[in-house]
DNA sequence: TAATAATGCAACTGTCGGTTGCGTTTACAG
DNA sequence: CTGTAAACGCAACCGACAGTTGCATTATTA
C-alpha cells in the first residue's frame, strides 16, 4: 500500500495549469472516488477502477496523487462543508430542517457511502484525521445548539446532551443507510420529535422551567 | 479472490476427526476471524494474518474454508445466537434487558466489529446473505415485543414501530461503535426510555389508552 | 499401537496494485 | 495565433502477496 512514486514535478518553467482538461480530470475523479467509497469502502478501494469510471488513465491518478490515502483525503475536503443549525428558538425545528439538509446534499448513495466511511473509521490515518474531524464538527456544533436549548430552557437543566446527539445523529443515519432513498422531512421530523419529547419527560426539572 | 483449492479430502477411511488438536484449530481460527473482522472489515481481512495470529498454518485454513467468504461466513454462524426479547409486561424494562444482554455477550471490540459489519454489508454474497438474516431475525424479534406494546397499549395505537425499532437499535449501537467500553445498563435505559416516551407523547392516542 | 486424518513447511505461481519512459494532447502566456 | 512545457494517454514492466501444491510430520482414534 506505500507508494514511492514522485508526484508531478513542480512546474519549472511555465506555471501550474488549472483550468480545461486538468479541471476535468479533478472533478470526474473525486466524483467517482467518492461514489466508490460509499460502494466498496476504503480498504478495496482500487485507483485502477477508479480511473476507469472517471474515463482517466490511472496514470494520471498515480501522478497527482501517488498514495491512496492523499486521493480519498482531497476527495472529502473537496465536497466536505458544515453547516451548523441554525436557531430560530424552535428547536425540534432547527434540528430537524439541519438533517434534512446534511442529508438531501448529495445523491443518497454518495451520503451512504460518507456516512458508512465515517461511522467505520478504520481507514487509513491521514482519512481518519480528517473524519474524525469532521463527525466532531458536525456533533459539536449540533451540540451547540443544544446547549443553547438547555440554558433556554426548551430542555430541562440536567439533560444529557452529548447523549441526545448521538442519538438524532444515529438515528436519521440509520434512515439513509438502510433505506433506498433519502428519509423525507416528514420522518426526519417524527425522528427529532421523539427523541427531543423523551428527553423533556426523562430528564423533567423537578420545578417545571418557564 | 476466486479460489479453485480442493478442500479437505472427505476421508476414505477412517472417520473425521473432530475432537484436539483439530478442535482447537477451528476455535482459535473462528476467533481470530471474527476479532480482525472488527479491525480492518472484510475486504482487507487477510488469511495469512489469521492463520499467524491464530497460530496455525495458512494451508490449514485454506483447506478447510478454500474461500474466505467460507470461513468468515462459518464464523459468524458459529458464534451468533439471537435472544428475543422477553415480555415481563414491562416494555422499557424488557428491551432495556434486551439490549444490556445483546451488547455484553463478546468482548466489546468483537462486538463492535460485528455491529460495523452488519451496518456495512458491503462484503459477498455469501456472508452479506447471513448479515441480513442476522439483522432480520434481531429487528423482527424486536419489532414483535413493540407489536405486542402496541396491541396492549402500552404503546399508542399509531405508533410507527419500525421506526422505532431502527431508533433503538441505531442508537444503542452508536454507543458501542463510538465509546471505548461498551454502554453502561443505565445508558441503555436511558436511551430506550427516552424513545419509548418520545414516542408515547408524539403518537398519543386521542382518547388516552387505559 | 497401527493406520490415516489433519497439520506444518517450504517452494511455487498468477494476479494485480503500482511504476516508468516516452509519445501525444492541450492550457495558457505572449 | 503560435510556441512551449504542463498534463495526459499508452503499454510494457515490476514486485508483493493471496492462494496452491507435494511431501514430511504430528497426533486422533479405532
Amino acid at each position: 500500500m506505500v507508494s514511492r512514486a514522485r508526484r508531478l514535478p513542480s512546474p519549472k518553467f511555465g506555471g501550474v495549469r488549472t483550468g480545461g482538461r486538468s479541471a476535468r480530470v479533478v472533478d470526474r475523479v473525486f466524483a467517482t472516488t467518492l461514489q466508490m467509497l460509499g460502494e466498496c469502502g476504503y480498504g478495496t478501494l482500487r485507483i485502477d477502477e477508479v480511473a476507469t469510471r472517471a474515463g482517466v488513465n490511472k496514470t494520471t491518478i498515480y501522478r497527482r496523487w501517488p498514495v491512496k490515502s492523499q486521493l480519498v483525503a482531497a476527495a472529502l475536503e473537496h465536497y466536505l462543508v458544515i453547516v451548523p443549525p441554525r436557531d430560530t428558538g424552535d428547536l425540534v425545528r432547527d434540528l430537524t430542517e439541519n438533517f434534512v439538509e446534511s442529508v438531501s446534499r448529495f445523491d443518497v448513495n454518495v451520503t451512504r457511502g460518507l456516512l458508512r466511511m465515517i461511522q467505520l473509521e478504520q481507514h487509513d490515518p491521514e482519512v481518519d484525521a480528517i473524519l474524525v474531524d469532521m463527525r466532531k464538527s458536525v456533533l459539536s456544533s449540533r451540540r451547540t445548539r443544544l446547549d443553547l436549548a438547555v440554558k433556554r430552557g426548551e430542555l430541562p437543566r440536567r439533560t444529557d446532551v452529548v447523549l441526545l446527539v448521538y442519538m438524532l445523529s444515529s438515528s436519521v443515519h440509520s434512515q439513509v443507510i438502510k433505506l433506498e432513498q433519502a428519509p423525507s422531512a416528514a420522518r426526519i421530523a417524527d425522528i427529532v420529535g421523539i427523541i427531543i419529547g423523551g428527553a423533556r419527560a426523562r430528564w423533567a426539572d423537578v420545578r417545571a422551567a418557564r
